[in-house]
DNA sequence: CGAATGACAGATTTCAATATCTGTCATTCG
DNA sequence: CGAATGACAGATATTGAAATCTGTCATTCG
């Protein structure tokens, strides 16, 4: 394994994120990725702080990926703002249901990770709601979205619609109704929403 | 402790609550109840085939209070539909968060009954989905909600607001911003639910 | 006779000894 | 000289033997 490149906080978190995949959250020490990468774990230390340290920066880099993802349905001027909440918000639960349905074990890996990283949690959050409020923004100044705070209609939508992106409620999203629950929902929270 | 009167359900159920409280839902023992009653262990077996079928009676019970507190609310016919929602919605959220914070241990321990009964759950939550619809029926009849399908609306309403009275997010209903975050979600709610 | 018991087999939990891991740092290596 | 190592102390996890529990049932008790 091409133990002679240069050892790169990003080769690191690559054999976390495998080493998490193989043996699980409560499996994976810092020993087996020093193992993976064929050095000591004293080295890994050099480049990460603590083990919490590492866990944080894999569980960051994945939460970024959803993230982007739906960053240009947010940014999607062509779509008309009803729409634009409509397909973000289903974007996010159809990404996190095919994760989840993918790799039951990888998600609930991560599942785990992002329960302790708080902090990073707290940030995607954030980061999904600001994008939000910018689809909610651009509907009020386009006349078809209430006027009210943006941002608190925004997260109340985010908090709103937790069953289908939650993790904790992961082992719901196939049932049956699901896809009905969801429009169910989303219908109700755009209704809001008009002016 | 009254060892000579008749062993009934109701006394094991009693006697099981209180061995809960006192070591939790992992180290609660069927020995433990029947030892609480002075009893041998095969006597309790005599009314409640299993643990599970036990534990099971005892979830129900703990549900059965919430559901019955909010009945009357729900069968409030001097409010309007519109504040018997808010109302109901603001009580379950206030008795939920009471019950959590007056004695978080016990809360627990019953989070995690209910996480293993889950047909008593499922029963529970169509209760309380019964009673929205009353509300939500109740309403289109004033002519103050839409005329759409009220158990539809009624679910949609209750699993939207499931950040606020599913146990799952217990950790998160004395923060600062709680309240301001079940306000703008009712709102939103009511506002999509109006005629 | 029905209600209660307690001994029992197999499953589960507890506990303490053992092994492994985390994080540090003096030392080695290139 | 900076990057990597590996020995180390204290913390955490694993293991397997012993204790306890679940659920049954032949027997006792009132």
């Amino acid at each position: 394994m091409a133990a002679t490149e240069t050892l790169t906080a990003e080769r690191i978190l690559e054999a976390t994120e495998e080493v998490l995949r193989r043996h699980g959250p409560a499996k994976a020490t810092v020993v087996d990725v020093a193992r993976a990468l064929g050095v000591s774990h004293g080295s890994v230390y050099r480049h990460f702080r603590t083990k919490a340290a590492l866990r944080e920066a894999v569980t960051k880099r994945w939460l970024d990926r959803t993230s982007e993802a739906l960053d240009g349905i947010a940014g999607d001027a062509s779509l008309d703002p009803g729409t634009r909440l409509r397909d973000w918000l289903a974007a996010l639960f159809t990404a996190k249901r095919r994760k989840a349905g993918d790799d039951p074990e990888l998600f609930a890996t991560y599942s785990v990770l992002a329960g302790e990283q708080v902090g990073a949690v707290a940030e995607h959050i954030d980061e999904l709601t600001g994008q939000l409020t910018r689809i909610v923004s651009d509907g009020v100044a386009a006349g078809v979205f209430r006027g009210d705070d943006p941002a608190v209609s925004a997260r109340a939508v985010f908090q709103a619609t937790g069953r289908f992106h939650d993790p904790a409620y992961a082992g719901e999203w196939d049932e049956p109704g699901a896809d009905a629950d969801f429009e169910a929902v989303v219908e109700l929270l755009l209704r809001g929403l008009r002016a």
